[in-house]
Formats: structure tokens, sequence, C-alpha cells
DNA sequence: TTGCATGATGACTGACCAGTCAGTATTGTT
DNA sequence: AACAATACTGACTGGTCAGTCATCATGCAA
């Protein structure tokens, strides 16, 4: 444990003596958000069992009352955190304007990503992709190609209504992934770019909405 | 060590009795190889010297007559390694035209972040960048940086020449950069997407292509 | 040929830590 | 109050591995 500065909010926060009984539940909540916020720290190989118990309040041996080992735990941990939030947007009723909705999921998705966990996360699910393939599997199906699909038939609708032209519609949900995700890992590591441009996110969410509609918007205008 | 799918060409390769004494940069190289081999299969935690010194034919204490541990081997293997080629394309002549001058230097930025080792290397980068801030640093300033810079001189050059338009020419190299570093990434990593339709790099390219000199283009057109 | 400087070796050490389990505390039941 | 059931504890174990160093091998110089 360097550093715990990026921490998720426990759905619920146990105060009381460790030693009190709690329902499995709250004490599953307990660990999994300790488990966060260490590995989110020092990654998989450098946490120790011992600073995650520490930091739910609770001895070693009470991890392994609820999760069987530590590839485990880190496993649940991934799962129960990455899908925050993407459910209630699919279930979101749509905007019968096409642009607007397009807007509202765009907008969604680049929240998502600036949240601080989910560059976290993003670097834990790849730096144990070797070891954890199955984990880089969940990480794609719940949210790489979910968004993608999301925004695929936000464009598709903008597209039918002539807000965009067609031409580069096909994999542009692609192209505006790929966008928004390196955007927001560049802006959650700073040192892996210069940052100084990136500082505030509305504005880059602007530049990088700007260039998508450059390279959507229909090619045939005619101006007088 | 579970695979050694990706291999460092070695500069040099050495057959000979492991015992017999070699020059300190053959043993360097050698060294530096397994370490390459060793370190991708398996991150950085997870590889044992023993097997970085098995991979190069020599016993796991004469790394240490070469590096100081096994810290600094990885960092030495990133330095050197990273830097292959980037170099030479920035020595290189620039095309007085333009636009093929901007057509070349794409070209060779997709080349160098498909090779194979690329995307092992930036993994390896993020992953340890809570514990190596440094190394990342190095990564940002000789690789991002430097081709994002290539690439706006290119494209102003371009604007300049009026082959694209002025509008979303200020921040479009990043916007390229992460286009291309993304879908680098994403064909590395198969479980990360759905990597069907990224199968051929340059089908990639063309697509990328596409969508940038869709965005770049002026957008004062008048198509009769 | 001998001697020596130094490259190379690999068994060893000490630290570290995931996972265990015998024991303790707490709660619910009668 | 006495008991049972079980949540919880943390000292301990067994295995692992980075880094060391006494020893050996090699090639060069005299």
């Amino acid at each position: 444990m360097t550093d715990a500065s990026v921490t998720l909010d426990a759905t619920v926060t146990v105060k009381g003596d460790p030693r009190t009984r709690r329902p499995a539940e709250e004490r599953e909540a307990q660990i999994i958000d300790a488990a966060f916020t260490a590995f989110a720290a020092d990654g998989f190989d450098e946490t120790r069992l011992e600073d995650i118990a520490r930091l739910a309040g609770v001895a070693k041996g009470t991890i392994y009352l609820y999760f069987p080992n530590k590839e485990a735990l880190f496993r649940e941990m991934i799962q129960r955190t990455i899908v925050v939030r993407l459910d209630e947007v699919e279930g979101a009723p749509r905007d019968p304007d096409a642009h607007a909705d397009f807007n509202r999921v765009v907008r969604t998705y680049w929240q998502y990503v600036n949240e601080p966990q989910f560059p976290v996360l993003y670097r834990l699910v790849t730096s144990v992709l070797p070891r954890l393939p199955e984990l880089s599997q969940f990480f794609a199906e719940r949210v790489s190609l979910r968004w993608q699909r999301l925004l695929q038939s936000c464009i598709d609708a903008c597209v039918r209504d002539g807000v965009f032209g067609a031409e580069q519609a096909a994999s542009s949900s692609r192209m505006l992934h790929a966008l928004l995700m390196q955007h927001a890992l560049m802006r959650a590591n700073p040192t892996l770019c210069n940052a100084i441009q990136l500082q505030n996110a509305d504005v880059v969410l602007e530049r990088v909405l700007s260039f998508f509609r450059a390279a959507l918007r229909p090619s045939t205008t005619i101006t007088a």
C-alpha cells in the first residue's frame, strides 16, 4: 500500500467493532471496497492480502470466509465494480430526436470512462491479461462492445435523420470509442502524455465531438 | 514462463558454451533479449530471474554481473527495445509533397505500433506504472509525444497546401494518435474487443485514414 | 607452463506472503 | 444461564524467489 488516492464509495460503511458479527453482504462489500482501493494503488501482485484486511478492518482469515483466494477476490472486485451505471443507461428511454439521443449517450459514456474507477480497472484488467484472459473477455463484453453497439445504434439513427452522412458511419462507433477511451486514459495517466491541454474534461469532450462530427458531416454540402 | 510467442530479434545470437567468456555487449544483448521474451510472456512480477537466465543460456548470477537488480534489468530492457526505428524515421528526408509526406509518416507509425513488440511494451509499461512512473515518462517522451509532434508537423504542412482544412487541424494529431494507438492495441488484444474486423492491418489503416481525412477535409466544398 | 585477473556459476539465505486452522468471541436459543 | 452454532482471529507453515558469494573456469600475459 503506497497510496490510496482512489477510493470506491463503499455501499455500506461499517464503523463498529470489526469483531462484531455482520451480515455476509456487508462484510463482502467492506472487503470488495478495500480490495479495490488496495489493488488500485499497488496492482495485483504487489498488494498483500493483509493490506486489504487492514483496510477492511478485518483479519486476514476473514477474507477467506468470503472468497476462496486472492485471484477470486480480484475477479469479483473487478466484475462488481465495472458494471456500475451501464445497465441504467441502456434501460433509459431513448430520446426521439436522434442527435439529442446521440449526445446523451456519448456524454454518459464520457462520464463513465472519466470516473476515477474506470482507468484503474482498465489498467488492472490489462495488466493481468495473460493470467486472467476471461476477465478481459468480461470487460470486452460488458464495456467495450456494449457501449460500441449502443453508440452505433445512435449513429445509425442520426444517419437516417440526415444529421450524419453515411460515408463514414460504418465503423464510426469504433472510431468514437477509440477517441473517447484513449482520451480518458490519457487524462488519467498524465505521465503518458502532455496532459496540460486535457485538464478540462468538458473541453476535451467538445474537441472530440467536434472532430467526430466533422468526419461524419455529409460530404455534399453546398455553402453559398 | 507460460509462452514465448513474441520474440525480440537478438542483435547478436550466441550459441557457444555459455561458460565461455563473451564481450560484455554480447552478454548484455543476450540477457536483454531473453528478458523481453520472458517479461512479455508473464509480466514483471510473474517472471523469475531464473527463467530469463535459462532463456539467455547463462546462470542466474551472471545477470547480476550486468544489471544491479530485476527492476533495473526491466527498465533497461524497455528503454532499449522501445526506441527502435523512431530515430531513423525522424532522420529520413521529408517528402516535398505534404500529403505524400503525411502518408509516409502515418504508415511508418502504424507499422511501428503494429510490430509485435509494441503492444507488449505498452502493456508492461502501463502495468508497472505506479511503481516505475519514470518509465512511462520515458515512454511518453520517446514515443507518444514524439510521434504526435511529427504527425502534427505533417498535418500543418497539409493545411498550408490546402489538402486539409484548418478547422480540425489544431488537435488532430492527438486524434490521429488516439485512433492509431487504440486500433493497434485492439488488434493486439483480441479478447478486448471483436477483433474480427481488425484482422487485416492494411484495411484497418485505410478505415482510420479515411475517417481522419473526412474530418479534416475542407468544409466549404461545392460539389457540382 | 604457470599464475592471475576476472567472467561465470548455482547452491544457499533470508525475507516475504498466500493460505490454514486451532482457538476465541459473539449471538441466538432454550 | 448454559449451550450450540458460527463469525472471526492471527500466529504459523510451507513454498517461493531475489539477491549473494564461495568456488570454479577461462584466457591472457609473462
